[in-house]
DNA sequence: AGACTTGCTGACTGGTCGGTCAGCAAGTAT
DNA sequence: ATACTTGCTGACCGACCAGTCAGCAAGTCT
């Protein structure tokens, strides 16, 4: 009783209003998702919402930041301290990444840009400045790596990474479409690193 | 002058409106398509497009059977009536089919599935029926045939006939977000079909 | 205790859009 | 010409929802 309506928590709002937007996206996507939903998940009203979000797609963002940005520093951290071989490294730390990826909060943020992005210009050259052209970049920098070791020869694959990655598109793309027609996913990554592996080496 | 209002042409409807949906859905998906801006492109008014398709969603089923479904017949009908060996088929039809795609009207539905089976599950049932099952059952078919004839091995890629077209799909999606940062789909497709054929060859 | 600041609420607004339907007019039969 | 059928129109409805704002009350200061 006599119990306050609510609390001030000014300082921890915002990230627990990104963690509900996210698990609301997640679940219905981005267009489908109410910012009430998102408040009532929060725990705070809608207004209140609005006094730390200019709008829903800044809440976007703030959720690409978030959830995103952190795996790829990740990456190009594990990336750069790492000490193994180029084909060591792909079939270690990057194909568990990699594998990981489908089922992963990233995979989300995948699929509400491939729906959105037709609508929000600006959400993608965040992305892309923030994840994608970096992920790339890291790509390449690891098969240039290999070239110059000679453990690779330098093949088509050094200008696409993204054949590297197909697989793992496929595989978020599948999840989306047909969730519950089963595809192994964790083979499918393996056998093309595999292949591709075969491919490259020099 | 007394130039009658409209005409009656009851049988070139359907048509019509299916065709000024399949632009529209092309230009800005599925949801952010407005019916009313489907009848202005097929010169009707809205409340006669609704009395030759019950829903919007309808609208979209009668584009996929247009679009697709043909497509997929005829992929089909060519592997069949084919006389060349396995890998003699992969690159010539298969590979062109498989460059057409991402540029060509096929992928525009793709990329509306992508974006509209969260929010409608029947038109994923309907498209895994007519379009997904029967495309991968022929493409399953023509490994298979590749391996009775001592052509391939028997490989993981055999019940992963996703391997396959891994790197369309990456093209379709990179398109769909990326559109204006190049991508060279026709290598990216053809590296792939290099690279999986030299992993198969028995 | 009273005055003050500010985090927070939730009813409300304005605009959008899928779908409806009463009625009009193009074509047809008599 | 007149009566009839039906392809077609477009104003309208009701539901939905991002974003607003006037005011309330939690916490603070004196």
């Amino acid at each position: 009783m006599a119990r306050p309506r609510y609390q001030r928590r000014k300082e921890d709002r915002p990230q627990e209003i990104t963690e509900a937007a996210f698990a609301a996206f997640a679940e219905k996507g981005f267009t489908a998702t109410k910012v009430e939903e998102v408040a009532r998940r929060a725990g705070v009203s809608k207004g209140l919402l609005y006094l730390y979000f200019k709008t829903k797609e800044e809440l976007f963002k703030a959720v690409i930041q978030n959830v995103v940005m952190p795996r790829v520093d990740e990456l190009t951290r594990t990336l750069d301290s790492s000490e193994l071989s180029a084909e060591a490294f792909i079939r270690g730390p990057l194909l568990a990444f990699m594998q990981r990826l489908p089922g992963s909060p990233a995979s989300v943020v995948i699929r509400l840009m491939i729906s959105e992005a037709p609508k929000h210009p600006d959400l993608v050259e965040f992305y892309w400045d923030n994840v994608a052209s970096r992920g790339l970049a890291a790509l390449r920098q690891l098969l240039d790596r290999g070239v110059e070791s000679g453990e690779f020869r330098d093949s088509a694959v050094n200008e696409l990474p993204q054949l590297f990655i197909a697989p793992v598109m496929m595989s978020i793309v599948w999840g989306i479409v047909f969730a519950d027609r089963s595809l192994d996913t964790d083979k499918l990554i393996e056998t093309h690193v595999d292949m591709i592996l075969a491919y490259i080496r020099a």
